[in-house]
DNA sequence: GACGGTTGCAGAATAATATTCTTTAACAGA
DNA sequence: TCTGTTAAAGAATATTATTCTGCAACCGTC
């Protein structure tokens, strides 16, 4: 459902009908047999089409992986921003790049896994510069706005901040879809949030 | 150095020299190149070898990932072991854990950054059930330990604790290794440790 | 509503890569 | 020395990714 809505969003129209999916059929597979793992041929045979649209669509493996990798990331982006539109304080702004991180891995688990995975592949491939100044400019912005907020996580280095905020979540969150654990992470999305502030809190009482 | 240091240790003896030169060789292809970027021959070229040796060896370019991951994961266990054998407190058993976590990162961050990428690859592979059930008598120990130490983890559900003590770690470990942070996380190590301890800590002050 | 150009798709042909298999040499113990 | 076992080589094969050529659907324009 979510799936069919995120892209029905990022891909809409009768004539990408087939390219959405590949999208659906390819992350699967991706996900139940590994991105190594999965052929073309299964790809194709899934959606019944032919390799020659497949290719004509994504240009190669890679670039399929890479396709659906920022598609994930975009959505993801979208719900931060707009869990951060509606805070006002550090600790508020705290909570909701926690709290959007949760419910967005818990809203689209299959989504989220294949981010996981991916990202490595994305990071070696041709899209490595794309995806390296995304999470730069993504850092900046989050620093900035926290600046703005008039906080006081100065004790911290800058490049520590974004690990201590959602580290855990990021954690638990992997545990969850790699069926380690149990719980899914949006029951534990204020107690993760939670610890993150008062990991951050040297002084004042949470 | 380092390095030969753990192949020495894991596969000694004269015999086992192609052996450990495969392990070496492939390691540095790995993270470079990508783990489906580099073939066989690759690795063979680079160790002046055959194929024929590789699969001897290895018996398959996954069983060659999974060699590597495990020799990996074998490696930071024994110095968490260390570590905690001198830990005698709750806080102290958080802060051994966090320590070992990051020393161990910064002084094999080749291993490192194949672990994180490869894990994925073993997740879904032949070896999946031992890496599970390594998992899962590693964090039952772990609970245990915590335990043992009469300590009061208790307001937080078990199978989220392993997450906030080394979620944070873990993150920017993994930000460091992929170049995304300058500061290698041993600069760190203390900031990291007293955040997850503050993070754990609901009532008492630090 | 024909027409030229563009995009979507098919599938055989090809290239790159992983894996097997057979053979030979080196070694370790009796 | 003999014998079984392990190490290694490399050609042969199987699998998989990618290319390329041709055809059909579509889209704006006259």
């Amino acid at each position: 459902m979510e799936t069919a809505d995120l892209l029905e969003r990022c891909y809409p129209g009768r004539r990408a009908e087939l390219k959405r999916d590949i999208f659906r059929k390819a992350l699967g597979l991706f996900n139940e047999q590994g991105i190594e793992a999965t052929t073309i041929e299964m790809i194709r045979a899934e959606c019944d089409t032919s390799v020659g649209a497949i290719y004509h669509h994504f240009g190669n493996k890679e670039g399929l992986v890479a396709a659906l990798f920022f598609t994930a990331l975009d959505d993801q982006a979208r719900l931060r921003d707009s869990y951060l539109a509606d805070a006002h304080t550090a600790q508020a702004g705290v909570h909701a790049l926690v709290h959007s991180y949760v419910d967005w891995v818990d809203s689209q688990p299959e989504w989220a896994r294949f981010q996981y995975h991916a990202r490595f592949a994305v990071t070696k491939g041709p899209f490595k510069d794309e995806l390296a100044s995304r999470n730069k400019t993504r850092n900046k912005q989050l620093l900035e706005w926290l600046g703005a907020q008039g906080n006081e996580l100065g004790c911290f280095p800058a490049e520590l901040i974004p690990s201590l905020i959602v580290g855990q979540a990021d954690s638990y969150c992997r545990a969850w879809l790699s069926g380690r654990v149990k719980g899914s992470p949006k029951a534990y999305r204020d107690m993760l949030a939670e610890a993150a502030w008062r990991s951050l809190c040297t002084t004042e009482t949470q």
